[in-house]
DNA sequence: GGATTGTAGATTGTCAACAATTGACTTGAC
DNA sequence: GTCAAGTCAATTGTTGACAATCTACAATCC
């Protein structure tokens, strides 16, 4: 998967490659959540002209990784309780969908690619680096996902799982049990190898519960704290909007110019 | 939700505009799949600049609504079983994920809205119009989408449905049974109203099975008549890409500016 | 005759200038 | 002192011109 495209010329087109290199620094936190960016800046850091960047701006924006503010500004987002428990529901429900497809058609071939990719997180967690772990464990879901065959789920999944990875790093919440992961990750492999559908969604579901319910817990925590008239977690998506006076004004990419 | 937004300008950009024109017409057949949009022609249509009409293009590209092949054409896509079979696997999961949150955190003002959802496909199906119960029948899904309260959910079925609605349109399977379709529905309205998730659930996502069925029917039937090697639905994802040549040359948006 | 190379027209990709909008700041009346 | 209207700089929205690329067709070579 490193070598694939190696020899030829790259035929994409600029705002692709910016897109590229704009998501990159998202995901590796360069680019903070609340972060502005402005567009001639980054057309000047990029070396792209305007039009082309805002291209590259509004690709990332339908991926949920910036927003728009019309006339006014694009911005990081900020994540909120409630868009954990959104991000994580979601993630259980199509990988459990994936799980229950790959089950259903499975071949020699997706068989081994998913054996191959649980084999990489043993030996992650067999090295005790984190980082090396977080890889393999997204690597491994998205392996399933993958091996459903499904374009539209893979590409749901791949728009979702970016999201996460922005709100994992972004809230350094990478924290995990080296010891327990194989043991969490081994009966959905065992049922979708097995063939068995119903169970491989269940698991694969199940396995995003406990995010789920930390965040809807951290939620209704919020809720109380706050005397927030509804308990509900989907009606509070109210947004800490002002958080930005009491910290100070945030790092623009204006700066690095 | 009809006089919404009644009386004040519209604040938003040229370019949103020009998409939400382009899919009012994607989405009621007057653009046909296969068709070809080229962009000169369609701004002049439009009375926009290139630009501005690249960046609509961008979005519906985004949105799944058209397809882009670099520095060569826009297209409308062109929907196989398989593309079939996915569309409806997909909704009866996001629909039974958003059945289940119903059930889960209902309240006095959301089961209002889904009782009054119901009663127009009630009102719709008594009115014997088949367009206008196809309206009532997406609409009631798009209700129960839209009391979960989950936004992600919320964004993800919207482009779904548009996808779902661009191939029933282009491939005139809007044949429904009128006398099934409220008994089809009501289990599933009164599943969320008693508080059942996984009941809800389950009948949500049955709901969607019949098409799943006749889709990945038609797709082994397609295979097993061209004699493919693959007998799995996921892995022939082929298009029939050059069918435009027996067809004669498809009309194109140029011949209207 | 078949395959390869060159050319022309059409179409998309990219850019830099100009217009519109916003939000913060200033000014002035009360 | 407070509030409202006016001003201005910063930023995004829009446009038309120019460059790069593709497809189809014609010319050429073997």
């Amino acid at each position: 998967m490193k070598s694939a495209k190696s020899v030829k010329v790259d035929r994409r087109s600029l705002d692709w490659r910016a897109a590229e290199i704009l998501r990159e620094q998202i995901l590796s936190g360069q680019l903070v959540p609340g972060q502005r960016l402005v567009e001639t800046a980054l057309a000047n850091q990029l070396e792209v002209s305007r039009g082309t960047l805002r291209a590259a701006l509004r690709a990332l924006s339908h991926e949920g990784l910036i927003q728009q503010v019309a006339y006014t500004k694009w911005m990081l987002p900020e994540f909120s309780q409630a868009d954990a428990w959104e991000l994580y529901t979601l993630r259980g429900t199509l990988e459990g969908m994936a799980a229950r497809l790959a089950a259903e058609h499975r071949s020699e071939e997706s068989m081994a690619i998913l054996d191959a990719a649980f084999e990489r997180l043993v030996a992650a967690v067999d090295s005790r680096k984190h980082t090396r772990v977080a890889e393999a464990d997204l690597a491994l879901h998205k392996t399933i996902v993958s091996i459903s065959g499904h374009q539209r789920l893979i590409e749901q999944y791949r728009l979702l799982e970016q999201q996460v990875r922005h709100y994992i790093i972004s809230s350094n919440a990478l924290i995990m049990d080296l010891t327990q992961i194989v043991a969490e990750h081994q009966p959905i492999v065992r049922a979708i190898v097995a063939g068995e559908p119903e169970t491989a969604e269940r698991l694969a579901r199940e396995h995003n519960a406990p995010e789920v319910e930390r965040a809807a817990a951290a939620l209704a925590h919020e809720n109380t704290a706050a005397a927030a008239p509804e308990p509900e977690p989907e009606k509070s998506r109210a947004k800490p909007a002002a958080r930005q006076g009491a910290a100070g004004p945030r790092e623009s990419v204006k700066a690095s110019a």
